[in-house]
DNA sequence: TTGTAAGCGTTATCAA
DNA sequence: TTGATAACGCTTACAA
């Protein structure tokens, strides 16, 4: 229960004035060897840490990014949140990541705190496409950087990862491979990103004149769901040989499903997923799957963000990466190609 | 880019004081209502949110608190964020969670950052155990609690989860059973709670006299180190029945591993795993587990922390949580039983 | 090289 | 019921 040791307690055992004190502490000005070594010393004894709230009034940095993230369960998040991490701490930047449990309500009270003083910056994914959310972020002092912001636009920078050409690549791979009836599981309603695999998956077959409507079952990105549509799947009178699903999880999922009914993966039924979470290179066999370079864009973000903080212009700014096809295991031809 | 809405412009647009503006924004002292209906129709058509650091200066709360976990992609932490985040969320405050990557160093910045001004309070998962640090934390004017400290003992508040219990009660239901070659995989070196699941594993093996060195294998909590161990298990010239994971991940790798040598599970081989992520209970076979009470100590743990923020006595308070077998359908008699 | 003074936005105290 | 004043801890002119 130690009261906090203030920037007045340091000064007083080095015998200086606080300017001193938080000049030595900043390296900003002219300091004599000898007083910078008796302040640094009286700080350390005291075990001085500057008090962010007072610093961040004073208009001076924080040193705190705020992230915002509608969960930190899925996997997909959780992995932007470390990668996030990783790219503030070499910049020297702590990051908070913040969730809203994807409530528009708490999305905006948390920008509203964070951008209001508490952190020098915000990063945002996936924010809600609320025009007059929008437009407040857009107005925010606080610099803010959006990820895979999609729909209304705006002049914040943006990093952006698409899902539509890993989806048709993954799609044509398994057409490619030989496959002619690819069952597809689609992600959560009203999920741009599932909006879009499932776009790139009917565009695909479409293209080779082999889009079926029943090969296309509803999901919600889970395990569970997963597995039952992929029995539905099997249970088709004319079932697919091959299933690509909007998530990992999904897909494990099916997997679960296919090895069942005692059929085998890839031999009897390919799978595709889409994410690439850690568990994806893990299993056996290792899937299949597509991937957004979480960390070029979590990179990227935090390389924004520390430009705006410097006072570069980045506003307009849009980094669209492509996400990308991994192979690995869990897709072969056909067997009966 | 609008410059942030202080109180000054509220009170002007109100044409009342600034103190008046705090004051009916608080709830605090005696406003009329008439005032009070002029100043929150100013606020609202301001935007106007209080600058939580300036409140925070002033002594005030920012209804912020700080969570502090060694890393997020595991989904155990990710699991105990979101349960603190929704417990912190229904008490009216907000959770930041900051990441260590298991760096002491990191650790210590970031509570001395957030103790220092930012947050009103803190919760510290699985902190390092250094007398030195705990001793800072001890002496911390915010409010602190732990969760899942083991080892030095200090006077902070502490919830914990106990592994052994959960453990013991695993490689009791698998002798139970009849399993009497009982295969372990063990969690990281220097984890804790990886010891607490091994030492649980020896006693409960031990004391039906089926302890057997060969059967127990290092490993890392990864699901690729669980394939390889399951492997080398089934290798042995007598090859256990059922296995014993530290961790989900490790025994879904264990799972695969077993599907990879054509047997099933839990027909050839029974699996338990240790964590009860939510994989878990979606694959399928669904994995029988061990689980800690999660969400039961998330809330204490936040229930404990603002009863500290309301001036109640916390310290000493240790709140034991046990882990709890969860049986799914990874488990059954062997074969030749 | 060091220190004085002012002010960041808020709220508690006290007086009106 | 309302408002003037001071203070929280810090940093940035500006002066010495």
């Amino acid at each position: 229960m130690t009261a906090p040791v203030t920037i007045a307690d340091v000064a007083r055992l080095a015998g200086v004035s606080t300017v001193t004190v938080s000049k030595t502490l900043n390296n900003t000005g002219r300091i004599s060897d000898e007083t910078r070594a008796r302040v640094i010393q009286a700080a350390r004894d005291l075990g001085y840490v500057a008090n962010p709230a007072a610093r961040r009034l004073r208009g001076a940095r924080t040193n705190l990014v705020g992230m915002v993230v509608p969960e930190l369960v899925s996997p997909y998040f959780a992995e932007v949140a470390r990668a996030a991490a990783e790219a503030a701490s070499s910049a020297g930047l702590d990051l908070g990541v913040f969730t809203t449990s994807r409530d528009p309500a708490r999305e905006r009270e948390r920008v509203a705190a964070l951008s209001g003083g508490l952190a020098d910056g915000l990063i945002l994914v996936v924010p809600t496409d609320d025009p007059q959310h929008l437009d407040v972020l857009q107005r925010s002092r606080t610099p803010i950087v959006l990820i895979s912001h999609f729909g209304t636009p705006t002049d914040l920078p943006n990093v952006r990862a698409d899902s539509y050409h890993g989806a048709h690549a993954a799609t044509t791979h398994l057409l490619d491979l030989g496959h002619r009836r690819v069952g597809f599981i689609a992600g959560a309603d009203g999920s741009s990103q599932a909006h879009e695999r499932l776009r790139a998956y009917r565009d695909a077959t479409g293209e080779r004149g082999l889009l079926d409507p029943d090969l296309i079952r509803p999901g919600n990105f889970t395990q569970r769901r997963g597995f039952e549509a992929a029995r539905e799947l099997l249970d088709l009178p004319d079932p697919p040989t091959a299933i690509f699903a909007a998530s990992d999880a999904t897909a494990f999922g099916a997997m679960d499903a296919v090895k069942d009914r005692g059929l085998r993966v890839p031999q009897d039924i390919s799978v595709v997923g889409f994410d690439d979470i850690a568990a994806a290179s893990q299993s056996h066999p290792a899937l299949t799957t597509v991937r957004h370079p979480i960390h070029d864009m979590s990179d990227s973000a935090l390389r924004l963000l520390s430009g705006a903080l410097a006072g570069e212009a980045v506003r307009g700014t849009v980094l669209d990466y492509p996400s990308e096809l991994v192979v690995r295991e869990t897709t072969a031809p056909p067997r009966s190609s």
